[in-house]
DNA sequence: TTAGTAAATTTCACTCCGCGAAATCAGAGC
DNA sequence: GCTCTGATTTCGCGGAGTGAAATTTACTAA
């Protein structure tokens, strides 16, 4: 039996909760700030503080005293992926992919249930969807995640446990069985679309990226404005989405299970 | 005054023990592994595992009970350059630069008296110099590190403090004052060679980037097999990465800093 | 210059939180 | 079945982490 339980320790609890204070539109925060926000008592935060920036998950301005997330962070971040480069291998394809559409590429993978954006290349046009690297989505209502949830054999459900999904918008698929009959879908097309189902006027489309056991271990995409996907245009993108992630796939070793997996309709093996 | 004690906090210097405790080359680790490596007692490391599975910064494999670095750091080290958008915003320049020159490009910044890498594109060559992204080198002994550090104003005996300069080649700069004479040297001309200092076959040419206050905030650089880089081809690759230095510079408002700081020799203005 | 204010840092005694020995449980191998 | 290895749980102890209070530092205003 695995063991979920989690043990609260609170020196940790409270080290991720001064950690998580910093954000891209506050990237440097005074003791004070943080003392105030993460509601531990200043001399605490200080020590912390100190811990934090010895191991360069921090660091001090020495002028203003002031503190920003530091590159010791950055640099475990990084071995996350070190083992499975799965970025620097779909990069390449990323490129060729924004080049030809000249719309943003993505890559992103499951995480806790939700579509992380792991890589992206941006587009030639001037009008872009933009999605920070490192940044999450629920997977019900983007094309992205709708691939990793096709990819996710243990069933929706366990993901989705309280059968209540968020509506991002008035197109967003809002109850379980509709997105269960989507997942479906997906699985039998071998790509997904998503049109304003996260945001008004964003459009997506999706392919899965299989390791060389043939698993759904990404999902790589191109989004734009709505305005820019005509039906006939989307089917041409999809085609290129999957010959991008028939691509990544190929160079993980997936060996043919792609076409075998995830259908023939519209895909590389047509071109 | 700036107080630069630390005080040691024991839960964080364990966690951080059992973080540090997954490498490239093992990235999957059992419990009892990280308690053996770390030094702490199973239950403890137990309760520490559950806690930063909680937080996303470990996974544990569903099957084989084993841990992996997680997405949760990840997400953290996005973070860290998300205000500032170097890497985005220098990627194209580093495209540009391994497309012309064939060898592989990198981005470094100043970490606590090293050099990071913290952005890569790969070259044409086969025959490659391959640097991980969030790798760390002393700055002393690479082409990137002396940029780093004629950037540095605050004098470089404080980064070397004992004055024991690490020879990592025989051509290692050992000691202080030619290291002093170098970074002068480097400040002179504009950019900064390394020939076999690093590492015995390898050599790297490197230039500033500079932010719109005119600091060095980066420094770029392409490197190869010392073959490749004869005196002739040099000062050409030295113009280009220059030029890239130049092109980063200007994309994050550097207006006109750079000649004026970093010489005019070899530079993107004699183009 | 000096008083006044806010923030950062240090001290210190208390207390409760994290610790590990020991026990228990779960699997794999035979 | 038995054994062995590794993972998980229990539980009472002790010191690590805590925050109120004091001190120092950095600015601002007068």
């Amino acid at each position: 039996m695995v063991s979920e339980q989690r043990y609260p320790i609170r020196v940790i609890d409270r080290t991720v909760a001064l950690l998580r204070c910093f954000t891209p539109e506050e990237p440097e925060l005074t003791l004070a700030d943080l003392a105030s926000r993460a509601d531990i008592s200043r001399p605490t935060v200080f020590r912390l503080l100190s811990c934090l920036v010895h191991y360069r998950f921090l660091q001090q301005d020495a002028e203003t005293r002031r503190y920003r997330l530091g590159l010791g962070l950055f640099e475990l971040g990084q071995l996350v992926f070190e083992g499975l480069n799965l970025v620097e291998v779909a990069r390449p394809s990323l490129e060729q992919l924004a080049k030809v559409t000249g719309e943003t590429a993505y890559l992103a993978v499951m995480d806790d249930g939700m579509a992380m954006y792991v890589a992206k290349v941006e587009g030639s046009f001037a009008m872009r969807l933009d999605t920070s690297i490192g940044a999450r989505h629920p997977c019900h209502c983007s094309a992205l995640g709708k691939i990793l949830l096709a990819g996710h054999l243990d069933g929706i459900e366990a993901l989705y446990p309280t059968a209540s999904l968020h509506m991002r918008t008035k197109r967003t698929i809002s109850n379980l069985e509709a997105l269960k009959s989507e997942i479906e879908k997906v699985r039998h097309d071998g790509w997904a679309l998503d049109v304003e189902e996260y945001e008004d006027g964003a459009c997506c489309i999706a392919a899965p990226v299989l390791d060389h056991t043939g698993d759904v271990v990404a999902a790589v995409s191109v989004s734009g404005p709505v305005s820019r996907f005509s039906d006939a245009l989307t089917v041409e993108l999809a085609a290129e989405v999957r010959a991008a992630g028939w691509q990544i796939s190929a160079a993980l070793g997936s060996r043919g299970s792609y076409q075998m997996r995830w259908g023939r309709q519209a895909g590389p093996s047509d071109t």
